[in-house]
DNA sequence: GCGACCGTCG
């Protein structure tokens, strides 16, 4: 057009910038803006409009910024716009700033303009504000916008105010906004994430002409309530509808993904992955956090890192989900080191990196690490958490940091201003019963401003086992729930009498529970070998290679025997099948209890592990099993703790 | 005769 002579107008530029904008080529627009400049359109105020919404969606507020400085007349348009540049470039403050600027203006806010404005309070994770906005807006206006309640409902979904979801949904009937598919794919997703799958179900049978985010919304909702099969299949109905326009996305591979992920189906999780591989379809970093979380929860070393150098491939280590998720799968999966070094080239670190490293220090039983991270973290990082103290109380029980536990505890409420709740009880009870001092972790227990729950007691009852005190473990008999579902507690007791050689109280306590129908959940153990995992559990049938495990198990047990050890007898075996209680009668077990349980492994006890074997996972009784083993140093997992031994040295305080 | 600003899903 240029070259055969025809000059723009008000009405091309508009179009070549919208064109620029799309490509998100900023070079190109700039120069379109100096064609602006000299072509006599600076003063058009469409242009000006589309130039300020084009700097703004390419994230270069400040040229927006420069464009509607420089402007005597502006339109609601323009005001708008600035505010869904904010939005766009998640700056709140700035949002905040232009409102003021609007507000001294004596300017009215349009309907355009609250939506932009509560969008960028979403974006930028303050849910509560998009609410009380949301209030003030129909307040003023007196009516509202489909897409402001989509944003609404969303939030609601975040905080989990599913009865103002509710409410909202009234409102959405009585105003007509029932028929508007953005307003129906937000109620999709928050009866959703409240579980009510069948409604989620119906909202989605009622839209007329569904769109991807429609059937996202429905697999993500039952993916979240659990349903991951159910999921899939809805999954399949996308896939094979054969639209193009409805192929399936990032986001309806990453749903099911994670409905799998968070049910440990890692099988069914790397098919998908698979598919989603085949399908063309690239994954991103959330896609990667979930499959990260999965190898995290079921150990699996080998896949993570494998998971890791696709990350490293796909450019996208750099990004701080996938950062976490890395952190997070390194040290629970043993490798603390590795886990310490992608958090230290992390370039940007939120609560969760931070947390994510001091619990990783914390059950690897390296307390001064984590309270080190925790003191850098307090100087440089973001405000330390509910989660991070726990992190922190956990590190210094599992290293019997008395005097820094109770210093941590007491600076949480008076200098964190964070008031401690069940967990942080269960920590500092923890903490204290197992340095001996169990009257004074009582008496915290009878001062805390809440009921106590079965974690509390089963704290301070394990604190008794330790010890070898029943006077305390009497008194928290009478006080534990009778209702409770906690099993471990009533084991943990029964094994206390055991210890006592009370065998007809422990078997009380344990018919007690059996009455009730409570039956401990089985203790599973995980083993990666050559990148499977093989999963054991008490009384079940074992998968293959269970004769090397017990190969391993006779040659510790012999070279402990030999070496004078004498085997903790206080754990007393429980809720084993058949098969276990034959071997516990010819002593295979007994040996498998000493090897994993409660050993004090003599200095210098010499570790030789045949093959390369790596075990990891824990059991209820035989709680500790191998995780890593080297030529030095044996890792050992326990819960969610970890323990080093090193030249025959445990860095856990119970191995003392 | 033509335009500018808002939104839902992992």
């Amino acid at each position: 057009m240029r070259n055969s002579g025809v000059s723009s107008d008000g009405f091309t530029f508009p179009l070549v910038i919208k064109a620029c904008t799309s490509m998100g080529d900023s070079k190109l627009c700039k120069a379109i803006h100096g064609h602006v400049l000299v072509s006599g359109y600076q003063f058009n105020l469409h242009v000006r409009n589309d130039l300020i919404n084009g700097y703004g969606k390419m994230g270069l507020m400040e040229d927006a910024l420069k464009v509607f400085d420089k402007m005597s007349y502006r339109n609601h348009v323009t005001w708008n716009t600035m505010f869904s540049g904010f939005a766009h470039n998640f700056d709140c403050d700035g949002a905040v700033k232009m409102f003021r600027l609007m507000e001294r203006k004596g300017l009215e806010p349009h309907l355009l303009t609250w939506t932009s404005f509560i969008s960028v309070h979403k974006r930028c994770g303050l849910h509560d504000r998009v609410i009380e906005l949301f209030r003030e807006s129909r307040g003023k206006m007196n009516c509202s916008t489909g897409e402001v309640i989509a944003v609404v409902l969303s939030s609601c979904a975040e905080l989990d105010k599913f009865q103002m979801a509710k409410e909202i949904h009234g409102y959405v009937i009585s105003g007509g906004f029932q028929d508007y598919m953005f307003v129906q794919n937000s109620l999709i997703s928050v009866y959703g994430k409240n579980g009510n799958i069948e409604e989620a179900r119906s909202l989605f049978m009622e839209i007329k002409v569904k769109n991807l985010v429609s059937w996202n919304a429905l697999i993500s909702s039952f993916a979240d309530a659990g349903f991951c099969d159910e999921a899939q299949e809805i999954f399949s109905q996308l896939v094979n509808l054969d639209d193009q326009k409805l192929r399936p996305n990032v986001v309806s591979f990453s749903a099911v993904i994670g409905g799998f992920a968070a049910k440990q189906r890692e099988n069914e999780c790397f098919e998908v992955f698979r598919e989603m591989l085949l399908s063309r379809v690239h994954p991103n970093s959330v896609t990667i956090a979930s499959l990260l979380s999965l190898c995290a929860e079921v150990v699996a070393l080998g896949i993570g890192k494998e998971i890791h150098g696709y990350s490293i491939r796909a450019l996208m280590d750099k990004n701080i989900l996938v950062g976490n998720g890395l952190v997070n799968m390194y040290t629970k999966c043993g490798d603390v080191m590795d886990g310490c070094s992608v958090f230290d080239r992390m370039e940007d670190r939120d609560l969760i990196s931070w947390n994510s490293m001091i619990a990783g220090y914390g059950m690897h039983g390296r307390a001064s690490e984590a309270l080190t991270t925790f003191r850098e973290m307090v100087k440089l990082g973001p405000k330390p958490d509910v989660v991070t103290f726990v992190a922190v109380l956990s590190a210094c029980s599992h290293a019997g940091l008395v005097t820094e536990g109770r210093k941590l505890f007491d600076q949480m409420s008076n200098e964190f201003m964070i008031s401690p709740n069940m967990e942080h009880y269960s920590c500092i009870v923890d903490l204290l019963g197992r340095a001996g001092l169990l009257q004074e972790a009582y008496e915290l227990i009878k001062k805390m401003p809440f009921e106590p729950d079965e974690c509390v007691w089963g704290a301070l009852l394990n604190a008794c086992r330790i010890h070898k005190n029943t006077d305390i473990a009497e008194v928290i008999k009478s006080r534990l729930n009778l209702e409770s579902e906690m099993t471990g507690t009533y084991m943990c007791l029964s094994n206390i009498y055991a210890s006592h050689g009370r065998w007809e109280d422990a078997a009380k306590v344990r018919v007690a529970a059996k009455t009730r129908g409570l039956r401990k959940i089985p203790g599973q153990s995980r083993i990666e070998v050559k990148k499977k995992s093989y999963i054991f559990s008490s009384g079940n049938s074992f998968q293959s290679g269970l004769d090397e495990v017990y190969e391993t198990l006779d040659d510790l047990g012999a070279r402990m025997e030999a070496e004078g050890f004498v085997p903790d007898k206080s754990f007393v075996l429980q809720d084993v099948g058949d098969e276990e209680k034959k071997e516990i009668l010819n002593g295979h077990s007994e040996k498998l209890a000493i090897a994993f349980g409660h050993a004090n492994i003599p200095p210098n006890f010499p570790i030789r592990v045949t093959k390369n074997l790596r075990v990891c996972g824990d059991c209820h009784n035989w709680t500790k099993i191998f995780t890593k083993v080297t030529k030095r140093e044996v890792i050992v997992r326990d819960g969610r703790r970890f323990h080093h031994f090193k030249d025959g040295l445990c860095s856990c305080r119970d191995y003392w």
